[in-house]
DNA sequence: GCGCTCTGCTTACCT
DNA sequence: ACAGGTAAGCAGAGCGCC
């Protein structure tokens, strides 16, 4: 079964539907790295669950498919002017007999994904990703005077610089004064066509550059001529969800458009590096950037055209190279998975991980001519997620870590879990599958020399395969999917329960200290220190099922809990934060710092040293001595400003950040995912960072900082902590007497109702 | 009219 | 169109109090 079966196709870089001759366009990059094509006709397709949405004009065949499945009839057309006619037609049947739920009694995908899906074949068999030759396309435009940004409608906001870089060690720069604006379009449509890429990249190519490019084209009446047929650039008017806003959809014929700034946005939802998006800060944050050069902000391009500064060139050359860089670094996992579905390169991209399991599960099934089950009929009500809970709240040492490998596919397979429609068995197959290309591409890592181009290639193949494995229990939860089902998903997640809470009680059982635990993890002590990392994981595995696999996740000096999912962890003085309390990019550097020195003097149990920098700090914040970044936040800009306007008279929606840049002249400089970085001055006012003169409200920011210190709440007595976290001069023999409590909650004396006592600031009322 | 608490919404995080 | 679970900030609504 799917997905390494036969597959006919080799080395295809790119296919294509090409309408006016209704043929697939299939173009190969041969081993002497020339592009061979060839055409094939196909018939195109679509899946209805009635007779009744069989249209009545249009000529064509109903194939009825196997099985029970309610998607039974698959109406297949010799031409493409009979499928789009057919398609017409049943949907407009369908409307009048589902309604709105038209949708979910069909099956239907583009021709190229629907050719893909019925011949069983992908692109990139064969190939490697250094293989497909990539260009990374960077253009400059001139803002003329008085404008934050260049618009394209502008006649004098022209491209001025156009910066190519590919991965054969090609570069171009393409020079505006020299070519002229119309002279430098049409050089680049001609390199791109000379030199034959497969991918265009760019960073918000598709937000930005593209965009531009297609207006200043219009204007100077220039087409486009892209594809690899010269066919135009083409820009689907049906947008979509790109970052924060609507997009339109690009296409060039014969190749794929890679924009690298929604897969570094992704990339960073779970890796969390990244202060900002912005090229240049992501490739040296990356630590990928090719070359060192000089910062200089965006805005003085202008002037440095104006100025004919030769370091204009330099920095556009480089913003090409840093593109082609970060698309280097991101993309190895989507080519893979491109290599694995029914998808082109560029749709990969753009489609989440829950549809790509749900295609490969299709797939399986059409490739057996079997039916298919009506999209989302298998969602009902609440789902149920993983188990969480900080068991033991404060200080801790000596920890250990242990959690179940890939624990709900585990699941999926040990309890043949699989959604309630999947009459053929082929969530468990392809899930099986997948887990053993991953285990093998795992163990082949350990026989590769790391710093090598097989082991990163290795390693990317692995990371998409996890990707598309975990995808698997989130397609059972989605709702619009043809495989979901919620009964499965709940099933998956109760016995994942029962497995975490099994595992704390063999933690108990041996006497250890469980701390926190979360989904498929476990924090926890144990009375000795001597045990192995086998033994321990063997300890925390006893009596789960047959084929939950306990890993030993790693030893930690020191472990505050402070809630769940909110802890600290110190290893080899090391600090690692967990959760937002801890370290949510919204913190002020004012917490930061004293999250960090907090750790750092209990640590070294100085109470006194730790009572000290409360009151120095406090001091400082009544004297108003702070440094910039202690004290500015900021707000991402998710609205336009018009649209602020409207809500405000609408639904009377405030935000105070906004109505500080909304009568400003330079307004318009927020863009949408802008920052509007500001502080808290006196009377409760904000105002503008760039405003900033230390003339801070100490009330705030002592309130700031109490708040703070109450993250450190359970390490002392709730009066210890009183005396710790105060302005009140405490002597130093006085806090040198205080040690750390560590607290927890059945076996010492203070209750939480008593530290909640603290927080409401009620307790000094017992002490003094 | 002021200040407090409660609530709903949003963001940022964890596995 | 991958999931659910958690803390916390903000702004508005509701309320009691003076």
């Amino acid at each position: 079964m799917w997905p390494f079966t036969e597959n006919r196709f080799d080395r295809v870089v790119a296919i294509e539907h090409d309408e006016q001759r209704d043929q697939f366009v299939q173009y190969k990059r041969n081993s002497q790295d020339i592009i061979e094509e060839t055409s094939i006709s196909s018939k195109h397709f679509f899946i209805v669950d009635t007779l009744d949405l069989c249209p009545l004009g249009s000529s064509y065949l109903v194939v009825e498919l196997v099985g029970e499945l309610p998607l039974r009839y698959l109406v297949l057309c010799d031409s493409y002017r009979d499928y789009l006619s057919a398609l017409r037609e049943a949907k407009s049947y369908g409307r009048a007999k589902y309604g709105e739920a038209m949708s979910d009694h069909m099956w239907q995908r583009s021709p190229v994904e629907a050719f893909l899906m019925r011949s069983g074949t992908t692109l990139f068999t064969n190939l490697q990703p250094h293989e497909l030759k990539v260009v990374a396309l960077d253009f400059e435009m001139y803002t003329s005077a008085g404008k934050h940004f260049a618009a394209s409608s502008d006649p004098m906001d022209k491209i001025i610089l156009a910066s190519l870089a590919d991965n054969r060690g090609q570069t171009y720069l393409l020079d505006e004064s020299l070519l002229g604006e119309a002279g430098l379009i049409k050089e680049v449509c001609r390199l791109i066509n000379q030199n034959d890429y497969d991918v265009i990249c760019g960073h918000n190519l598709v937000g930005f550059d593209l965009p531009y490019l297609t207006t200043r084209a219009q204007q100077l009446n220039i087409p486009l001529c892209l594809g690899r047929n010269r066919s135009v650039l083409k820009q689907r008017a049906i947008t979509r969800r790109y970052g924060l806003r609507e997009a339109p959809e690009f296409f060039v014929f014969g190749r794929h458009i890679i924009d690298t700034l929604p897969l570094l946005i992704s990339w960073d939802i779970t890796k969390r590096a990244l202060e900002n998006y912005r090229l240049k800060d992501a490739v040296i944050a990356l630590g990928i950037s090719p070359r060192d050069r000089r910062d200089f902000d965006r805005g003085d391009i202008s002037q440095m055209w104006d100025s004919k500064a030769a370091d204009l060139l330099d920095y556009a050359q480089a913003d090409a190279l840093d593109s082609l860089a970060l698309y280097s670094f991101l993309s190895p996992a989507l080519f893979f998975q491109t290599q694995m579905l029914p998808l082109t390169y560029q749709q990969c991209a753009a489609t989440g991980t829950g549809t790509k399991a749900d295609l490969s599960l299709i797939r399986a099934y059409l490739q057996k001519t079997h039916s298919l089950p009506l999209r989302g009929a298998h969602v009902l009500g609440e789902g149920r997620g993983g188990l969480t809970e900080a068991k033991s709240l404060g200080w801790h040492q000596d920890i250990h870590k242990a959690d179940v490998a890939s624990l709900y596919p585990s699941i999926c397979l040990s309890f043949n879990i699989k959604p309630r429609t999947d009459v053929l068995n082929a969530f468990p197959a392809v899930l099986k599958v997948l887990t053993e290309r991953r285990l093998e591409a795992k163990a082949s890592l350990k026989t590769l020399p790391p710093d090598g181009y097989e082991f990163k290639a290795t390693d990317a193949l692995q990371n998409s395969l996890k990707i598309l494995i975990n995808s698997f229990y989130g397609m059972l939860g989605t709702s619009g999917l043809y495989f979901s089902d919620s009964e499965a998903s709940n099933d998956i997640t109760t016995r994942g329960q029962e497995i975490l809470l099994k595992m704390v009680d063999n933690v108990e059982r041996a006497h250890g200290k469980v701390i926190e635990i979360d989904t498929d993890g476990i924090y926890f002590t144990l009375p000795e220190s001597t045990k192995t990392a086998h033994a321990i994981s063997c300890l925390v595995a006893e009596e789960l099922p047959p084929g939950i696999r306990v890993d030993y996740d790693g030893h930690y000096d020191y472990m505050y809990s402070y809630a769940p999912k909110n802890y600290l962890l110190v290893k080899n003085d090391l600090l690692i934060r967990k959760g937002v309390v801890f370290r949510s990019r919204r913190l002020f550097g004012l917490q930061n710092d004293f999250i960090v020195v907090c750790v750092d003097k209990l640590i070294r149990g100085d109470s006194a040293g730790l009572a000290a920098y409360y009151r120095q700090t406090a001091r400082r914040i009544r004297a108003r001595e702070v440094e910039f970044d202690s004290v500015i936040t900021y707000l991402v800009v998710d609205q336009t400003m018009a649209e602020y306007e409207e809500g405000l008279m609408t639904q009377g929606q405030r935000s105070r950040p906004l109505d500080l840049i909304a009568s400003r002249p330079d307004r318009d400089k927020w863009t949408l995912r802008s920052k509007i970085y500001y502080y808290h001055a006196g009377n409760g006012e904000i105002k503008l960072a760039e405003d900033f003169a230390k003339d801070i409200d100490p009330s705030y920011y002592l309130e700031l900082l109490r708040k703070t210190a109450e993250k450190f709440l359970y390490i002392f007595s709730p009066q210890d902590w009183y005396r710790i976290f105060s302005e009140t001069p405490l002597s130093d023999e006085e806090a040198r007497l205080i040690r750390p409590w560590f607290f927890v909650p059945r076996q010492m004396p203070a209750t939480l109702a008593e530290y909640e006592r603290v927080i409401k600031g009620d307790f000094q009322l017992r002490l003094f």
